[in-house]
DNA sequence: TTAATTGCAAACATTTTGCAGGTTC
DNA sequence: GAACCTGCAAAATGTTTGCAATTAA
């Protein structure tokens, strides 16, 4: 849970790189993100920037990760109905998904060769690909 | 959108394979989900047994495809955060999923070698691997 | 007649929206 | 001061729940 926070100026960096303007909310949430590579939920970024001193509401939190996902800056993961998260890991990575825990995990993808990729439909190209292994505990049938 | 409807006989066939017990409203939600491989929101699901004549409540709808889920009769699919779809393919398939228009199309499984799997976190056996090939439309940036 | 199933309406959780107020260049 | 950004509260949406009524074994 505690995080070696990034510095301000390395985070105004990334965003700038991004072309995101870095206002005093996009940094706050910024730097709950790239503490370390993980997964988190817009609750638990409300949380944990607010727990930081942050005062920041909901709607900007939101306005926020999609302005960030829009950017490239995070990664929307969409394996649990109940809402998004949100992933900080900027490497190429797919994710093992604990569906009794709910855990997410992620993996390089240089660990997995994807051969022969199937023709796209007409018209269309490819965006990128998203492999989750789902995975349970051995103990539990 | 029309669709040949499965027979009562055969879908009822098909849920007693799976130990699904075919009362009224499941083998309504079943003849519309078995008319063909296909997609479909809860509520869509709602509209269409509604349609074809069907009294059945939206809780009914969530139960009745909650329980084909943890049969096997159908898959759930998470690639849209606003709504599930439930697919009705019963064959080893991954998801081309268009980003600009929402469409989910099918592609066989075996059109798309995955090699060397990574190691599973300890403790934990694998439940399946979906994959999902995001693409948009060539003509838009 | 007992257990399983269903329907209804309310509850819930996440996300989105409208708009007024603030901030920044 | 114009464009951008933020906060608040309310609304919207999809899904779940509690429980009484119905249906089926």
């Amino acid at each position: 849970m505690s995080q070696q926070q990034p510095t301000t100026e390395e985070v105004i960096r990334r965003l700038q790189k991004h072309g995101v303007n870095p206002t005093r909310q996009r940094i706050d949430v910024a730097r709950v993100l790239f503490a370390r590579p993980q997964h988190l939920s817009a609750e638990e970024i409300l949380h944990s920037t607010r727990k930081l001193g942050a005062r920041i509401s909901k709607a900007t939190v939101y306005n926020t990760l999609a302005l960030f996902s829009s950017k490239g800056l995070v990664r929307e993961i969409i394996v649990d109905p109940s809402r998004v998260f949100y992933d900080s890991n900027p490497t190429a990575h797919h994710h093992f998904y604990n569906i009794d825990t709910g855990e997410l995990l992620d993996f390089d993808a240089t660990q997995l060769q994807l051969r022969n990729m199937p023709h796209l439909p007409p018209g269309t190209v490819a965006d990128g690909v998203d492999v989750v292994i789902r995975i349970r505990n051995a103990s539990l049938q």
